[in-house]
DNA sequence: ATTATCTATAGATCTATAGATAATGC
DNA sequence: ATTATCTATAGATCTATAGATAATGC
């Protein structure tokens, strides 16, 4: 990659960062390209170098950032292999993120649910270790596919809970969510209770 | 309300209704006025007698929306009393409309998300639904809010995976996300199982 | 020589309002 | 007489492109 092709990234990545910001700040694609451009601190005409159209930057924004979210969850629950942990751990961590990565969470928040099925983001990473769990018996509950539906409209729904109440305590309705959502997937109550208050790694 | 008032809201309510059409059909609000206003067959200018901005027109749409979805819900679940089959009979009439209200279901599934704790529509019922529950013992789980998180995020989640995957059999998917959201809230295993296999009100 | 960026701009579109018209209440 | 609706339009804004400039590869 040379400095050409570096900077033409660069001047990409600008757009889509401007993008993601409008996106976690008024929630709508409404903003000019004139404005996204400006925000970006990139010439107008530029946009139609990597794009063809507002719509086309919105979604590339939204994946970015929930690739990027996705890889921030992976990072933190290295090294946990019990599923029914993972999920705890996942529920738990996102929380965390209202005050960490704000903007994610914003635009999770907005653009979330068309993306719970993809095969980018932590769709899929959720997805194998639903999989997993219901193989070696650890969840008891029928196909994956229903259970990732569950598992991420309630991930979603702690979303929406942080955001519009910043003053509950975002580890506890973490905790008590994915509690729920374990015994949701066959977790035994006693269970799902102990795994979700085990110390988060790197918060012990 | 006499014949000039009447006309006033009928001006009015075909603003709401077109304004809900677009939402349904784009997801987005970036139609013009001047297309709203034609859709609605409504002359250019009284939009201005009735919202001040699109983002005011929008947000009465996505209201009127939601509280039509509740009535609809409401008016079947009539004569249940048991809180676990008023929550499954939710979910699997809220699948059916996939078919019956195809509209009120996509902006359920953009804007949903933001009214799970609304004061309108369907949420404030499903509130006290829930704490009814709780009270009575048939639901056995820590408080009615966070529970309120839960069962609207998977409702939500069960519209998303309705719409993107209209070949699977929604009344199918709909008792088996049921019947795990039971078992989230505390219903025995084989209680949350056979409840959501009853015959629906006026599907007998 | 090639390619991306930037500036400037034409043409299209949109918003908000002013003024005319039509419908109703009293 | 009052009020909502409609048509027409001024002014602002936006999109898409053309052409000039700057940066790099070979």
């Amino acid at each position: 990659m040379n400095r050409f092709e570096r900077r033409r990234a660069e001047t990409r990545q600008s757009l889509v960062r401007a993008a993601r910001q409008i996106l976690a700040e008024t929630g709508d694609t409404s903003a000019s390209i004139q404005a996204i451009a400006e925000r970006a601190d990139v010439g107008f005409g530029s946009f139609y170098n990597h794009f063809e159209s507002k719509t086309e930057l919105f979604d590339a924004a939204v994946t970015d950032a929930l690739e990027e979210f996705g890889q921030v969850i992976d990072e933190r629950v290295e090294g946990i292999d019990d599923p029914a942990e993972l999920v705890a751990a996942g529920f738990r961590l996102t929380a965390l993120m209202a005050d960490s990565h704000p903007e994610l969470l914003r635009i999770l928040h907005d653009r979330g649910l068309a993306h719970i099925h993809s095969d980018r983001g932590l769709a899929p990473r959720a997805l194998r270790d639903l999989e997993t769990g219901i193989a070696s018996g650890r969840f008891a509950c029928g196909n994956a596919t229903t259970a990732l539906s569950a598992v991420g409209g309630t991930l979603l729904s702690l979303v929406a809970l942080r955001l519009a109440r910043p003053d509950l305590d975002g580890d506890e309705v973490a905790s008590d969510l994915a509690e729920m959502v374990l015994r949701m997937l066959g977790v035994p109550p006693d269970d799902a209770h102990e795994v979700t208050r085990r110390p988060l790694p790197g918060h012990a």
